[in-house]
DNA sequence: CCTCCAATCTGACCAATGGTCAGATTACTG
DNA sequence: CAGTAATCTGACCATTGGTCAGATTGGAGG
């Protein structure tokens, strides 16, 4: 287990913090964003329920923290895809691209990714985590931007609307709906993975 | 408020399944699926909490009993935007208005519609709600096929791919992200759905 | 009409949770 | 070394979902 218990009688210091969101990622990874409890976390950090206050206010607060490292990670994970990319690949192949790392994402941190969206577990006016989720919206405004360098507003936000709604949307329904005809088999899931964003970058470049 | 307490004294007789269900319809529309509770729901019916083990086990059956409603009113939503085209409609129409159905539904129920794809609350397995959920995906498929009849198995899948991810990634942020830059008006938010269906149904037939 | 039985419902109990608060403990500052 | 601010504890509370014995109800059969 990465969370560090507290030794007996001694302060976390600073560190209660970083213990604290270690533990909830924990136990995110062992059984989604649902199972969460400030006393389970506080029990792997080694420490009482009530010591989460001062650092997170409540569960909300905790939950919030950790989607914003989410949230980074996800825009991380993006930026990642674009750079593996030879330096020579056009526009098309980069929205793609920046598609893929949003799935990849997705799929490697399925709990993580999840909470990123439950409203009624975070505080969406927190202002880190406001921030954090505008940052996560760049690499796709940049790559669209680079597709079609000229195109209106109102064709800019259609397209903006189809490749992020797309995208999310085959990670949503991947995550929440195990077992659909489409994601059958993991193979065939990264083929309509591929597929799509093919389809994606097409019609956003069309 | 349509929940009808039973009257002192008297059992519900098989009325109790219904006003268990409507006192959730109330509790979702007012405040959403995660802040549906047992004992609220029995509150409303003028029941004892426990009143509704007979009738569907636990929470989860609950819930998966008012999911399999909502799924049916998805499929039928679905049904209505085809059937309301005029019978000149082309293929491609039909499957954008497979989409403006489903965006309606969730448009206008957004907790019923979360709670689709919340398979923590829900029990996927549950002979009635699997059978609503693969007649949901009908309609769909349906269009679908009438609009490229002869396509090859994977490029089929990839195209269904599309249209429900786009479609359903589309409600679902709009849903869980309030208040995101590309849907801040309605009427901002209805022009990019329309925008968003052309695309898609352009992509599909394409 | 009466009896009996199965379905339905109640009320109490339990463990668990999140939030709050007074006060103890710790670590740092001057 | 003294004092102060941050940190943490332990207890308390209301609420929840699940369970169970037993009361109540409605209808089936005599």
């Amino acid at each position: 287990m990465s969370v560090t218990p507290k030794a007996a009688g001694r302060h976390h210091h600073g560190a209660l913090r970083r213990a604290l969101l270690d533990a909830v990622a924990e136990v995110v990874l062992e059984a989604g964003p649902e199972a969460v409890t400030l006393r389970e976390c506080a029990r792997r950090a080694g420490v009482s329920h009530s010591a989460a206050t001062p650092h997170f206010g409540d569960k909300r607060g905790l939950l919030t923290a950790f989607a914003t490292e989410g949230s980074e990670r996800l825009r991380a994970a993006m930026q990642a895809a674009v750079a593996a990319l030879p330096p020579t690949a056009d526009a098309q192949t980069r929205l793609a691209a920046t598609g893929r790392g949003y799935i990849a994402f997705a799929r490697a941190n399925p709990g993580h990714f999840r909470l990123l969206f439950r409203a009624d577990l975070l505080d969406p006016d927190e202002p880190a985590f406001r921030a954090a989720k505008e940052a996560a919206f760049v690499p796709l405004a940049h790559a669209m931007a680079a597709l079609a360098p000229g195109a209106p507003a109102r064709a800019m936000r259609a397209r903006l609307a189809l490749a992020w709604s797309a995208v999310h949307g085959f990670c949503t329904l991947r995550a929440e709906l195990p077992g659909a005809i489409l994601w059958q088999s993991d193979a065939l899931a990264e083929e309509v993975a591929e597929d799509l964003l093919a389809l994606v970058a097409e019609a956003c470049a069309g």
